[in-house]
DNA sequence: ATTTATCGGGCGCGCTCCGAA
DNA sequence: ATTCGGAGCGCGCCCGATAAA
């Protein structure tokens, strides 16, 4: 910067207000300076700028776990939207375990972000959170339930129902569950809301099995399936997948003898044999509010409505009618 | 750090030796100060830390276009590598246009990165990577031509032969091809294997069929497979997913009436309908070589040898003996 | 003399390094 | 063997200086 400035022919000062504002400069002035740094190959030092002004300009993005389609999918929209507004992402991954997630964390203070976005799909998560005492604004993209100005949501149950009216509009009185993992959130409210309504509408009772979200899991799920059941509702489209692989080598055709319905809408679904009915979810959505919400934390404004994200269901050919 | 030091009553030298180097230090005044530390929730600034030392202990890692599983599983492996060495990980996401890359590639240089890991899939990237100049260590995950100490790749020829072989060996001689997008190093290394392994063993020949990776893209080509093919090699999984959808959608089965052979081994593929026989890649690999490649630059070590990974051959079920 | 546009000097952000005690 | 004081990393902010209106 002093060689700019020497070179220029003016002070530091004068090649600082260059680079930000530009108001009050002569614009002789300015072009013999921008011909400096250009001439120079001058960059401003991040770490310098940051010291003086307190201000990071940059938004954490943490997220724990494997990367899945849905995951990519927000964070996609999450560093989009983030750097749209100026901002810049620090995207972190981690692994499950919370000690993973807490030195994630720890990095992202580090750096001294202004604000934090976590994909929270397992209590674990949301534990290391409360462990961080730092005054960030933080939010947390979950699927449960709805913690206005704090989290973005997706509600579970609207598409859980969506699957099983429409099994039942089909004739299907038996249907089964392959469920994710009992600690994540998605998992927990999908079969919750499964189990509703196998009460409310008197549905056939049968165990549900779980899985681990992977296709291998649904296989193995789908080795265990009730002779008596007519559909199974599996809580993503990978286990379907394996599911339907299970079946089809037992000798059981689906939609023929078993109908499958999925969770998600994973690209592949729309060209698997069958082609999978299951529930879109507007992951990129998701991703998009999130940043929405950090923003007007940041600038102190009132959080903008919006409620839950509703899913929708997506009728392919894994359905026959009874 | 100006009050633990008064807190501890020990001057700021002192605070900053017990944060580092712990060595000259009476283990009382040690324990004193990190009391200090501990009471006032005292944690360095990082900015301030980079500004005197000039270093950042960041890798950047650059990753265009849309997410994928070969470029996830990589990119994942060079975080924990990455971290695993004591260094942090920028994972800066752009898309494939040059513009975008060049913006990501400059917030990059402004926060100091020290190396620089970027995942190459087309020649965009490369040309932009050019127009940096920064002297810091650069590490490309490409699949092309083999870089001797700044690219890391995996053979593609290598996994196109063992499909062909295999198809060959199966009684297969009338293979048609459908590739990835023209401007992607993959796709053109592949279908440049694939025209060679063709005219090598005297193969039929058939119009090369270009998708965009997508499932739908490979529906799309599936629908113009020559009547007289008995099989596909598919550039990638997904399209191969598609094609076996439009293979069944003409009432033409896989792998009773047409073979069909992918490429990547994404996780679905086990479990689609017919499983899908493969190439397998080491994904996770080549990224911990990367990582390994860039450690041995900053550090002025001799890199370590290696050479490109070998892909190997998956059989499921999606190809035929005839 | 009072405003307005344009520029520069010095201070300090929080930390590490270099002598010196 | 320990500890301390001071300099300075590169920058932006505050205030004051200068010239022009």
């Amino acid at each position: 910067m002093h060689d700019v400035a020497a070179l220029a022919g003016v002070s530091h000062q004068t090649v600082s207000r260059v680079i930000n504002r530009s108001a009050n400069l002569r614009p002789e002035t300015r072009d013999r300076v921008l011909a400096a740094i250009e001439e120079l190959g001058y960059r401003r030092n991040m770490a310098a700028r940051t010291l003086v002004t307190g201000r990071t300009h940059s938004i954490g993005v943490l997220t724990p776990g494997d990367p899945n389609f849905g995951k990519s999918s927000s964070v996609q929209a999450v560093e989009r939207a983030t750097r749209e507004a100026g901002y810049f992402p620090l995207v972190t991954s981690a692994a499950s375990e919370s000690d993973s997630i807490a030195k994630a964390l720890e990095f992202l203070r580090d750096r001294s972000i202004e604000a934090l976005v976590v994909v929270a799909p397992h209590d674990t998560v949301l534990k290391q959170l409360e462990t961080l005492d730092s005054d960030v604004p933080v939010i947390t993209l979950q699927t449960g339930g709805y913690d206005e100005g704090h989290a973005v949501t997706i509600n579970q149950a609207d598409g859980v129902r969506a699957a099983i009216d429409y099994l039942r509009s089909m004739g299907h009185r038996r249907i089964q569950h392959v469920s994710g993992p009992p600690d994540y959130f998605e998992a927990q409210l999908r079969r919750a809301a499964f189990d509703e309504a196998v009460t409310a509408h008197g549905l056939a009772q049968f165990p549900t099995l779980a899985g681990d979200w992977r296709a291998d899991s649904g296989y193995v799920c789908g080795t265990q399936i009730d002779a008596d059941a007519t559909a199974v509702f599996c809580s993503n489209d990978q286990m379907a997948l394996g599911v339907i692989h299970a079946l089809s080598d037992a000798g059981r055709t689906v939609p023929g003898d078993v109908s499958v319905v999925g969770f998600d809408d994973i690209p592949e679904s729309a060209h698997s044999l069958p082609p999978l009915t299951t529930i879109h979810q507007d992951f990129e959505g998701v991703g998009q509010r999130a940043v929405e919400l950090i923003l007007a934390q940041i600038n102190g404004e009132v959080a903008p409505e919006g409620g839950p994200f509703t899913p929708w269901l997506v009728v392919r050919e894994s359905v026959r009618r009874l």
